[in-house]
DNA sequence: TCTTGACTCTCCCCCTACTGGAGGCTGTAT
DNA sequence: ATACAGCCTCCAGTAGGGGGAGAGTCAAGA
């Protein structure tokens, strides 16, 4: 019989972490002295304690470990946890391997510019919403705001309000400067009619979208572009659908215009009277 | 100015986590009204929000994104962290592969054995001891009883006594059944004086032992070694020193001999007499 | 027998990066 | 006026322990 420290020692696990295994039932003293609490294992239990080891460096949790030394699974049952174990741990070094790449691409770009880059590309997913939209080929990029005025006409003789941040999708396969080929939408609650301009329809969300805000003019937004598809490129994603420009705040729109105390403090300081967010749905290349 | 729940749409961030980031500072809101508590986010927010985001895709905690973001750190700061975090994912990512191995090598054992192996092998770091011990060369593996008994002597004569299990440790590269090359050692507190037959010195610890408990007679001892050199051979470990056995309960011995109340009632239902731990010293190989 | 120092006990808080829930305001639409 | 969604704070919990306080125990030396 070992007093826990004497056990600690031969078994190089720490009297802290044996403590917590008695408490959680994992490992039981061989015997417990009733009136001074103190704990006294057994040899025995060391063999116990490695199968522990051996289980939990196989990065099964201490649940799973108790599960399998105490309910007498069968060998199938076994086999069962060690191979979704398998599948879990390979997903899981693939997934850090991806992590690893990023981190090497962003020191490369780091090193390259010698400061943090402009722009921070996120994945995120997005959910479904229900737009008004229009959508129509447009003679440039700049001609979208006949299609705005036409939309918040709209919106107007249906007494509805927008619910989120208005946004144009381009469907064009690639850059054009002519004959643009866009949908202007804005997120309403409730089906509106549709007639032939105006379409109400449930625009489609994306499990895996790449997005970058950009803020200021739209002049500059090409770098947003830029920086969103070299990204996209580099990290191995595919784009799969039509990118959208996500208009967060726009003096055009009044969707951003608050009611609330102390806006005008906070418009005091704030720099830049565009925000833009771009997106495009992509997947694994 | 976006309330959190509509600031939690647009980055699809949760509610949440939103307050917890203003929690910690990582992430305040543009303005919060004094009067009911209402967290008020701006778009421009949405910019800090992606590079919170981004860098903690990268691995970084919140407080090293914190860090980040508010410390104006040089370009070479960052250099320093991003370098530093690339170490420890590659790291990582081994000591998954590696885990993986084993998962895949134990699973393999049991769809061949179809039951639970015997033996659990696990690493572990042993810390260097000060022992008391003979080493000889003796004629046979069973005739280690004589320097035990002038082990014995020998402390009795000093009046100390063993503060842990006694081992042995097996000099020959290889196994021999003549002329076995032993050292038999038992651990004591202080230094006592040496003789031409008892050295007194400390015994090196090991780093990485890969080690083996097993239960019942030593004419099967053989069966532990077995699968303790195929475990290390299998997960591409290396013997880089001799081997122990450390005898952590044995009948010719009294180190395990307690005065404990309820001694009797434990023996009454051990199975196993003796109790050995198999170890080599290992590396990578 | 007394003392001393090393162990041991329980109990509580701490860590990460949040999630869930209770109970109570607030804001808006009908 | 009322319903209901949304917001607030506070509390508890997660896995696997680590750190420490305060109090009780054990064994050896004087």
């Amino acid at each position: 019989m070992f007093k826990i420290g004497d056990f600690s020692r031969i078994s190089q696990v720490s009297v802290k972490t044996l403590r917590y295994y008695d408490e959680i039932g994992l490992l039981k003293p061989a015997w417990v002295d009733r009136f001074t609490g103190y704990r006294y294992y057994s040899v025995d239990q060391s063999h116990r304690l490695n199968r522990i080891l051996a289980l939990k460096d196989l990065g099964l949790s201490l649940e799973q470990v108790t599960r399998l030394l105490d309910d007498h699974l069968t060998s199938e049952q076994i086999r069962g946890m060690l191979r979704m174990k398998r599948a879990e741990m390979q997903q899981r070094v693939e997934e850090e391997q991806e992590r690893l790449a990023r981190v090497e691409a962003r020191l490369r770009q780091i090193e390259q510019e010698d400061r943090m880059p402009t722009y921070d590309i996120v994945l995120k997913k997005v959910e479904p919403q229900t737009v008004v939209a229009i959508h129509d080929v447009i003679p440039t990029y700049g001609d979208q705001g006949s299609l705005w005025k036409e939309l918040s006409v709209y919106l107007e003789r249906h007494g509805a309000k927008a619910i989120g941040p208005s946004l144009t999708i381009y469907y064009d396969a690639e850059y054009r400067e002519r004959d643009v080929d866009v949908e202007v939408a804005t997120p309403v609650k409730e089906l509106l009619p549709s007639n032939e301009r105006v379409t109400i329809r449930e625009l489609p969300g994306a499990e895996l979208m790449a997005c970058v805000i950009h803020r200021g003019s739209y002049e500059t937004l090409d770098q947003a572009y830029t920086a969103l598809l070299a990204w996209i490129e580099a990290n191995g994603y595919r784009v799969t659908g039509p990118g959208r420009e996500v208009y967060l705040r726009c003096p055009c729109n009044d969707y951003d215009a608050p009611e609330a105390v102390g806006y005008e403090e906070y418009l005091a300081h704030t720099p830049d009277a565009c925000v833009t967010e771009v997106q495009f749905p992509v997947e694994k290349a």
